[in-house]
DNA sequence: GTGGCATCTTGAATCACTCAAAACAACTAT
DNA sequence: ATAGTTGTTTTGAGTGATTCAAGATGCCAC
């Protein structure tokens, strides 16, 4: 469970190698409290308490907490790459066809059951995503048709 | 199964009320020889034998065929999008995260099991889409690991 | 054969993201 | 505490994939 407070921030980025930065801290900050986010809408929610901070530093940042496995990057077809940052766990997202909206699943029957496809064609598979498609329940009542396209 | 006869390309093309022309009926052609292309792919794989077919042309093509549920468009992240003649089943994807590599992969346990998250937080879920990441066999065997990031 | 409208061509623009060089700042070792 | 080293960030530019727009073309219905 990601915590607020920056002293585990901290000791977060520290336990996987990386340097303790402003823009570090703010990024992972932000991600407790907005999840499923782009790189723009996170940098909108540093920027006015690290003005200095340029969307490239983002870029990096979520980059390299990435690649530290700290965060997650979800990439739902038509839509820019959103993060979260609730890792290590096998979940799987909605996603709304209307607004984009994005919400976490819990895997319905705990071990990927028909995730297994193991060897197919002599792929070797080691993880399995699943993006389920639908609409939310806003959209869902507003209008039974998407308007145009509208896709994330 | 797709067929390469251009009569029925023109039958699948006026059934979905489309009209039938030169660049639509190039696309399909070459989509029964390739599978999982890109757009650029399929240009470079029509543009021969047509070659006043401009790539705008072709994206116009794809997303009308798309549209129609003629093609499936599949977006692996990382990845510019790829189309596939293969739909109306569920089926999902192997993606080779050293290559790109994209292999079809029939649900293996029938009718998604663990894929009815239904009425989660209000969305009402239409469609899930499996992605499996993995090694494809070359790569697998070339290489124990990736080659610096060669993502899709 | 002709008209109407979908479709294609041409050209430009956008979005999301990446690359590169130089300035800067965390951590390490003194 | 201080300086060095190296990873980060800043600034600025560039790229790939895709979309938008206006006008020309050509498919199909009549």
């Amino acid at each position: 469970m990601p915590t607020t407070r920056v002293t585990d921030i901290a000791s977060t980025l520290r336990a996987a190698g990386l340097k303790v930065t402003a823009p570090r801290t703010a990024v992972l900050h932000a991600l407790d409290s907005m999840s499923h986010v782009t790189a723009d809408q996170i940098f909108a929610a540093v920027h006015p308490a690290l003005p200095g901070t340029s969307l490239q530093a983002v870029y990096g940042v979520l980059g390299a907490l990435t690649d530290a496995a700290i965060i997650r990057r979800i990439e739902p077809a038509g839509s820019p790459a959103r993060y979260e940052r609730r890792v290590g766990d096998n979940h799987h997202h909605l996603v709304c066809t209307g607004c984009g909206l994005v919400a976490d699943v819990d895997c319905a029957v705990g071990h990927a059951p028909c995730l297994t496809p193991s060897n197919t064609e002599g792929f070797v598979a080691t993880s399995a995503e699943i993006i389920f498609w639908g609409r939310c329940t806003s959209c869902a009542s507003s209008s039974n048709e998407p308007p145009e396209e509208n896709r994330v």
